[in-house]
DNA sequence: CTGCTAGCATA
DNA sequence: GTATGCTAGCAGA
């Protein structure tokens, strides 16, 4: 049976522009309507599969109900602005996604639909009547039925009934009674849908009442009486027309209602207009496969040219190509030189890399340079080598004075494999890269973030190649060279073979990464630009008190020594705190103490969980805990902070790496910044020593449960977007949900269960996981997260189709196309396989926040250029930015960065950040 | 000197 | 129950 879907444009109108808070496109045109309508078309065309369809609109103008009532609708507001302004983009895009449209005047949207959908009945074609207009209830029947796709409620003929208490064809004289006072329509004064329904159901229609309008007692009664002469007409005014003439607007009549072709250039461009950049990459996809028809690969002399030879499938793994031949040289000479400063000149793309001295990207001297501009030819340029035979090399400074032009040329792009750190070697020569366009360790992991991205791997998975290691030419371990000792002829092959195989990669790469716009978005528009932020966050560093560490360090050892005396007696002999196996030892074979638990490999543990159980009981696991946390604070921070400072700068500069976490998320070492102590007391003494220059403060800001804000808007739960589109205490509310308590009644019991089961989610937990944290049995655990999903039923059902979608392709998404494989998801050892699966609910979630706090660090460096401002940043822990702002700065960075923060995209709950400023980082957290 | 384990710091 | 990095201890070079 054929199936017709007719949308209530006018009422989404309103409903869209109501439903969403502020919204707007760069230009400051409001988008809110737009962003809701879009949203509303797109649900619509996924959950309905109609054959013919129609947005319908109220015209301009008078229409025949203004003719019998002059007061019809004449209290009603003039349409805000805000909204008129988006009527002309709202229509466009209805247009480009292939819905007709239909606008007649004199009559309402409502009468347009009605005439259709009685049309429809009489050929036996469904209609289904998408709107959120009440009266629209008087059109249902056995073949028209009403779904508000913003609340989900389907109206059929019954279920008009349980909704109002009287039949369709009742709804007429029902609504004539209670009268409409948005419509400026009055009923019977008194009369609400109550007491017209319960006449209804005594006297079967309005003209029924009428009649017996003398028997029907009371006030209401009264009322009625001095109406009866009024009812008829209003019963004609919320009468929907089910005639109107559409002849000449559907010559054809229903074959003019079918599905147009969607133009997606005209959608790309306004998503793009105002901004909505997950539909932009969608659109981006679509609009790249149509005006991109396939073309046979061909070959080009220059291997880096801008266009792709041929849009291959990201899925599709490369085959490795035919063998390349080589021809590297070393640059000895004037006119070597000359001749390739002339190649990288002319190039459209270079690929480029640096040897050094150093892995520590601060301290790193440069030792030369490799180019390449076409497979298989290359060339090493060594600068710094000394040695038994320092010998035909070019002078360092003049060497390097010619090629700074180049090197600092945005217009000369540089492709190369972390390139960040190059940048980092270049600048300690006081030379600022520029022109970075490409980067092959960016690519392979947005490509497979699960796979390795060092050169050497990537060279044999994409290339079949393979290469010399460094560790062949310069050996490893104690007795490792320095590059700079490598004769010219290894470095040359070394080096040059670098630069060759980088440009070769890129080449392979970047057509993989453009043939999906979800990866290419993410390349281009997410791991670029941040790669650039995390350059100049590395650069800054941060200050740290070194005094302040080392006086704490001073007084941690006092007091761990007290510790391993009281430690030593209670045990009876001395033993190595440290040491879980001397440990073991004394309790579980001198002292017996009861064995809670096992490490993998099988011996007791004694990890903290073990210690706090058996501290219940005996004195010593006490004492060991204590122990255990200061000596970790002590060797890990308040020992070796002061050791990492850099003696020229002297600040801390931590290195960010993009690429080791498959979730997206950055990694900090060397020293990890990560991870500085905030939950204990004596913890937070540590991040008092990251303090501000002075004149500045710290200011940190940290986005507000992003991860659940995510899960929300993956789920689309509607109790979830609710609790957070209403600012509650999440967990608060996800305890009053899910124990049925008012929010106020809520204990603090309650809440931590909720806030248990909230992270539970986010981890992909089971009822034992649960149980354990919350020290429960595994059933009262899952009757509890039973309750969740109950109370929160979208959850339920987006964690059951991320499992499936898991193991069907093998990888999750993030919002922005971020994709994260799994390749354990299809593993045939179970527990294996149910990692993965946990892994496969966190990871859309953890992926996400790393692309939005990612977006957010680009924006924010953005603007403080833009703005000129001195404010810098320093570091990202996951969902907090830390920043040195003068104090010039202050409140406007106070006022900024938060909102910078919450609106680098635009989810279905808002998202929110908060701002602390302090001394130190400490006092801002 | 190198690689592994247990344990623990963060989001 | 997700994702990381670092330390000490220890075993086998």
């Amino acid at each position: 049976m054929a199936t017709l879907l007719l949308i209530d444009g006018s009422s989404y109108l309103y409903r869209a522009f109501h439903a969403i808070r502020e919204l707007s496109a760069p230009d400051g045109t409001p988008s809110n309507a737009l962003f809701g309508f879009v949203n509303m078309l797109k649900k619509l065309r996924q959950q309905t599969h109609a054959d013919y369809i129609a947005c319908v609109f109220d015209a301009k103008g008078k229409t025949f109900r203004d003719d019998i009532y002059p007061q019809y609708k004449a209290q009603r507001p003039p349409m805000p602005d805000e909204l008129r302004v988006q009527i002309a983009p709202i229509h466009q895009a209805v247009a480009a996604f292939g819905i007709p449209i239909l606008m007649i005047e004199g009559v309402e949207a409502d009468d347009v639909i009605g005439t259709l959908a009685r049309q429809a009945s009489a050929q036996g074609i469904t209609t289904i009547m998408s709107t959120g207009d009440k009266d629209m209830s008087q059109l249902v029947d056995d073949y028209a039925r009403i779904e508000n796709s913003m609340t989900e409620e389907v109206l059929d003929r019954d279920g008009v009934f349980a909704k109002f208490n009287v039949w369709p064809e009742q709804i007429v004289d029902y609504l004539a009674l209670i009268g409409d006072t948005v419509d400026n329509v009055p009923g019977v004064p008194k009369c609400g849908p109550k007491t017209a329904a319960k006449w209804l159901a005594e006297f079967g229609s309005l003209d029924n009442i009428i009649a017996n309008a003398d028997a029907i007692k009371g006030v209401v009664g009264q009322n009625l009486r001095d109406t009866l002469q009024w009812l008829p007409t209003a019963k004609e005014l919320v009468t929907i027309k089910c005639d109107v003439d559409l002849s000449s607007e559907l010559p054809n009549g229903f074959d003019d209602l079918k599905y147009q072709t969607e133009d997606s250039a005209t959608l790309l461009q306004l998503f793009t207009r105002f901004n909505f950049r997950t539909w932009v990459r969608e659109m981006e996809g679509k609009v790249g496969q149509a005006a991109k028809p396939e073309t046979p690969k061909g070959i080009t002399s220059d291997l880096f040219g801008d266009e792709p030879n041929e849009a291959i499938p990201a899925e599709v793994s490369s085959i490795p190509a035919a063998p390349v031949e080589r021809h590297y040289e070393c640059i000895n000479t004037s006119e070597l030189l000359a001749k390739w400063i002339d190649k990288i000149s002319a190039a459209s793309m270079t690929a480029f890399d640096t040897e050094t001295d150093s892995l520590d990207q601060m301290q790193a001297r440069l030792v030369g340079m490799s180019f390449s501009v076409q497979a298989g030819e290359a060339a090493y340029l060594p600068l710094a080598h000394h040695g038994a035979d320092t010998p035909e090399q070019l002078p360092f400074d003049d060497t390097l004075a010619q090629l700074k032009p180049w090197l600092e040329s945005a217009d000369h792009k540089k492709v190369g494999q972390n390139l960040k750190y190059d940048q980092h070697v270049l600048a300690n020569l006081g030379i600022n890269l520029a022109g970075i366009a490409d980067d092959t360790l960016l690519m392979s992991y947005v490509l497979a973030s699960h796979e390795k991205h060092n050169m050497d791997d990537q060279a044999a998975r994409e290339l079949g190649e393979t290469t010399i290691k460094y560790e062949d030419i310069c050996g490893k371990g104690a007795k490792q060279i320095g590059f700079a000792e490598v004769d010219l002829d290894t470095a040359t092959a070394y080096a040059a073979e670098d630069a060759d195989i980088t440009g070769r990669l890129a080449h392979t790469l970047l057509p993989r990464l453009q043939a999906n716009a979800g990866l290419h978005y993410v390349y281009r528009d997410i791991e670029m630009p941040s790669r650039q932020v995390l350059y100049v966050m590395e650069r800054n560093g941060i200050l740290v008190d070194a005094n302040k560490l080392n006086r704490q360090s001073h007084d941690i050892g006092l007091r761990l020594i007290e510790l391993e005396q009281q430690a030593y007696e209670l045990a009876g002999q001395p033993f190595n705190l440290g040491s879980p196996k001397q440990l073991g030892e004394i309790f579980f074979d001198k002292l017996k103490l009861p064995v809670i638990k096992k490490t993998p490999k099988g011996a007791p543990s004694t990890d903290e969980e073990v210690l706090s159980e058996l501290a219940k009981d005996y004195p010593l696991p006490k004492v060991l805990l204590e122990h255990r946390s200061l000596s970790k604070l002590k060797s890990t921070y308040t020992d070796k902070l002061p050791l990492m400072i850099n003696a020229a700068t002297g600040r801390v500069h931590t290195s960010f790496n993009q690429t080791v976490a498959v979730t997206g998320r950055l990694s900090s070492s060397d020293p990890n910044l990560q991870n500085i102590p905030v939950r204990t007391p004596e913890g937070r003494k540590i991040r008092e020593a990251f303090i501000a220059p002075a004149g500045c403060k710290i200011v940190s800001a940290d986005y507000s449960q992003i991860e659940l804000r995510i899960m929300a808007h993956l789920s689309g739960d509607a109790a979830l977007i609710r609790a957070f589109e209403q600012g509650l205490d999440i967990h608060k509310a996800t305890a009053a949900e899910v124990f049925g308590v008012s929010l106020d009644e809520v204990t603090s019991e309650q809440r931590r269960y909720a806030k248990s089961i909230n992270f539970g989610l986010i981890y992909g937990m089971s009822a034992f996981g649960l149980a354990a944290q919350l020290e429960i049995t595994r059933e009262a655990a899952k009757t509890f997260i039973e309750r969740y999903f109950n109370r929160f039923p979208g959850v339920a059902e987006y964690m059951e189709v991320t499992r499936a979608a898991a193991r069907d392709a093998g990888y999750v998404e993030t919002v922005f196309g971020r994709r994260l494989w799994l390749p354990a998801i299809k593993s045939s050892n179970g527990a294996q396989r149910a990692g993965a699966e946990r892994a496969a609910i966190n990871a859309p979630m953890q992926g996400t926040a790393a692309d939005l706090i990612k977006l957010a660090m680009v924006a924010v460096n953005h603007w403080l250029i833009a703005e000129k401002l001195s404010s810098r940043l320093l570091l990202q822990v996951h969902d907090e930015l830390i920043l040195e702002v003068p104090e010039a700065e202050l409140d406007l960075v106070k006022a900024k960065l938060p909102e910078i923060m919450a609106s680098v995209a635009t989810l279905k709950v808002p998202l929110l950040a908060e701002v602390g400023v302090g001394e130190n980082w400490e006092e801002a957290h």
